[in-house]
DNA sequence: CGCCTCCTTTAACGTTGTTAAGTTACATGC
DNA sequence: GCATGTAACTTAACAACGTTAAAGGAGGCG
């Protein structure tokens, strides 16, 4: 900024030497990936700019584009990072186990960084969302699962993780100003149209922590999955089905 | 464009008269919400800008800032919109059934509108959000379900129903190009890293129908609520809790 | 010394959301 | 029937954005 005008209004010698190029740490795409997820922490999807990644890694915003072909590739890895931050699980003898804790660290993870819920609308193919499905699928497989029932069980837990994670982030997120006060208002200036919601505290804040009602939502699908093979005799009364 | 050019070019009897200002059918906010999910329809949200729905409704862009304070609450209202589209069943004797065809409308609102599965990261404190939650609940609490129970069940089915609206729209959009296939043969290149996967066909296509995996899948979820009431003696035997 | 490749900058373009200030059409009061 | 006011819209402009084209310097290699 002030460089600028230095180099423009002032005498040669008032002027700073040419920005070296090679800089001391040269960027790479890793690089600009981390910083992303550290903007992305702090300031969410909407702050996240070309301009302000290449500021924060003090560079000029087209240096960017040697290393990225576009921003949406940038939002890619960034979602990807995420999914690497969940470790997989050493495959135990119980793949109950093994899939409850997957599952719990990949919702925490999307937890430590809410933007994530965001861009999971972006094809994400990456690397490390396979080797995360290829655990899931993996276990559900030793667990006895096939098939229908197989792509059932992979699809009502992922669902379940996503959804979570996106609720959570936006009632968090919803919960800053006065709008959840506001909400709250409202519903019970209109008790006749919503008696159920003004009386169960759906919008009261910490009745239940997330984390609760993440683990017990958790113990409901793994009670309502067929238990085909390890355990017999059991829930398998697969609900009625009216339509 | 071409108005413009005459305007200025042109001598004044060359010049076609000022738009009059009083349209025939006066602008309107809900005007501008059928239009918006029209064009979200049409194009994504991506594609969706102040100008481009301003020239659909042949209106400068500006004028939409009469009835609207910004473009995010033209993404509010179109998302409330799509949650207007779910009516409400007649509240029957079975509540599951109640519960069910609420889920399932849900559900094929947000189908029948992909771009929903991006916009619902935002604060949906809308009527007709609230509206849906009313109903749910109350279709619950007839089933038996109270405290942290209901508040289990109710993100249970919220969790899976915008879970998976948003994967069917995500696997649908990584549907179009090369993409897909793109994926599966980088999967079966790399079979000792995904065996599993590979295996179960994960990423094949018209395998099993989004509509199937989805009915399925609330199977499970309505299997595995703990039935407190109606039935009595079932899979109370919550999961086991690792770390 | 000259050349080539890698990495970065300077400059610029078109598009976006949004504001400020006008301008017109119509309703109303007198 | 004329001024006045308000509702609805336009013109003009702004800063910020993603992205491209072109240039230029640093270091390695001949």
């Amino acid at each position: 900024m002030d460089a600028n005008e230095l180099r423009e209004a002032g005498s040669v010698w008032l002027r700073d030497e040419p920005a070296r190029k090679r800089r001391a740490t040269p960027l790479s795409r890793e690089r600009i990936v981390t910083e992303a997820v550290a903007l992305l922490d702090e300031h969410g999807t909407a702050k996240l700019t070309m301009r302000r990644l290449a500021e924060s890694l003090e560079v000029t915003p087209t240096a960017l584009y040697w290393h990225v072909k576009t921003k949406d590739d940038v939002l890619d890895l960034a979602e990807d990072h995420v999914f690497g931050e969940v470790v997989l699980p050493e495959p135990g003898e119980d793949w109950r186990h093994d899939v409850r804790t997957l599952i719990r660290r990949w919702h925490s993870a999307m937890a430590r960084h809410p933007w994530s819920t965001e861009l999971i609308g972006r094809p994400a193919l990456g690397p490390n969302v396979l080797a995360r499905t290829e655990f899931l699928q993996s276990a559900l497989t030793r667990g006895g699962f096939a098939g229908l029932e197989l792509a059932v069980a992979t699809r009502v837990l992922a669902n379940f993780v996503i959804g979570a994670a996106l609720t959570e982030a936006t009632w968090r997120r919803s919960g800053d100003p006065v709008t959840r006060a506001d909400a709250r208002r409202h519903v019970e200036a209109h008790r006749e149209r919503y008696p159920t919601l003004a009386a169960s505290g759906h919008l009261d804040d910490g009745r239940w922590s997330d984390e609760e009602l993440f683990d017990r939502g958790l113990d409901v699908l793994l009670a309502g999955l067929p238990q085909t093979v390890v355990t017999t005799m059991d829930t398998a009364t697969s609900a009625s089905r009216p339509t």
